[in-house]
DNA sequence: CCTTTCGCATACCGTCGGTATGTGAAGGTA
DNA sequence: TACCTTCACATACCGACGGTATGCGAAAGG
């Protein structure tokens, strides 16, 4: 072959794989891609499908750990430009809106996620990409005083929850699965409606509401 | 037949395929359920299954909207059993997340509902049996006065998300399709947990943290 | 140059969701 | 009571799917 050697091929047709399952997982939902169609899409054959991962779920997995990665880089980043601890917070909320606004993210991390890995290991997946850093901003705010002292895990599910609720609801109502409209409507202002959703006056305990 | 008429006979007939395929949704999830193990379970063929139901999935939504409004019932005896509009809320909470702690509601509605049906038919169903609800309630307590003035759908959405995603913790990490725990465990004291999540002072604001 | 390894293609299998058709009892009608 | 229609299923079957076993040819190693 004129192309690199068998690992250059190897890895490259493992990203086709990824690349293409990816698309389809995302554009039809996990359910209603067939193994064929992906294969076809990547232009090998299921022999290397299953050469490179263990099955369809598999592969799955390994799609989702792609998504959320980036994600959690998005995040991460746009939080990191903040220095105070509760503007950290806030833009890291933001961050997420936008990105999980995103179809992929939507239907492989928030819809298909739990139900073709389980909850388990799904939120065990979530915990170690980007919920881990949510809980470090809340220890830091706890500590601080900016909001008041409570156990971190619950206040760290109900935040990350409402996020994944918040992120569906901002892309609107078009996924696959359903009657599906328009895909390329111009995706309602995830940015502007989390920086509504967020208080103008930085507030003395988050505490309260939860 | 020595039992009641046709119509009997049916009924009789629905209610063992919904009974059954619930049990077996709630135990195995979705995915991992034949119509094979349903109909022997509930003794009958697909004939009759594809008699009543349009499909697995429509079966699916039969049992979701079954499971939905169970929930919605002891949600709402809960929290019309308060009179002051703050503790409806906060009794309707903790009701909800006593009721999702059921494995039932774990695995079909919070798991694979959005998965099976598409997230905005199973957003639009959750909004039908409850979620209007909780709107009612914040539009209540915004009239009051009792939490600051902003638009109620994004503030329903985020807490409507929180909850989910609470039981979905509390309920622990045993669900089917990963490893699996010991499923008879006895269950973390899921109201202990609501109630400590809510505030002991009655807020002035609920705004602030979303 | 020969051998081994390995990345992948080919061929095949059991099972699944779904459908088309058959059947016998319940219910109406004379 | 005899007949006919309806209906609630059962039976038989199909294409497609996820998964597996095996074959093969080119690249790496000696």
């Amino acid at each position: 072959m004129r192309d690199g050697g068998r690992a250059r091929q190897r890895e490259q047709t493992r990203q086709a794989l990824l690349r293409e399952s990816r698309r389809l997982f995302a554009t039809l939902g996990y359910g209603a891609v067939g193994l064929s169609e992906i294969v076809r899409a990547a232009g090998v054959t299921k022999g290397a499908l299953y050469h490179h991962f263990d099955g369809k779920a598999a592969l799955f997995r390994a799609v989702l750990e792609q998504v959320q990665e980036e994600v959690a880089r998005q995040v991460a980043a746009t939080a990191d430009a903040q220095d105070d601890p509760w503007e950290r917070l806030v833009a890291g909320c933001q961050a997420f809106l936008t990105a999980g606004t995103a179809p992929d993210v939507r239907q492989i991390m928030l819809v298909d996620g739990p139900a073709v890995l389980g909850w388990a290991e799904w939120r065990a997946m979530d915990e170690a990409a980007s919920a881990r850093h949510l809980t470090d901003e809340l220890t830091t705010l706890i500590e601080a005083g900016t909001i008041v002292r409570r156990p971190v895990a619950p206040l760290a599910h109900l935040l990350s929850g409402a996020m994944n609720e918040a992120a569906l609801w901002l892309a609107g109502s078009t996924d696959p699965p359903g009657p599906g409209r328009d895909p390329g409507r111009p995706v309602t202002d995830a940015g502007g409606a989390a920086r509504r959703l967020t208080p103008r006056p930085r507030p003395v305990v988050l505490g309260p509401s939860f």
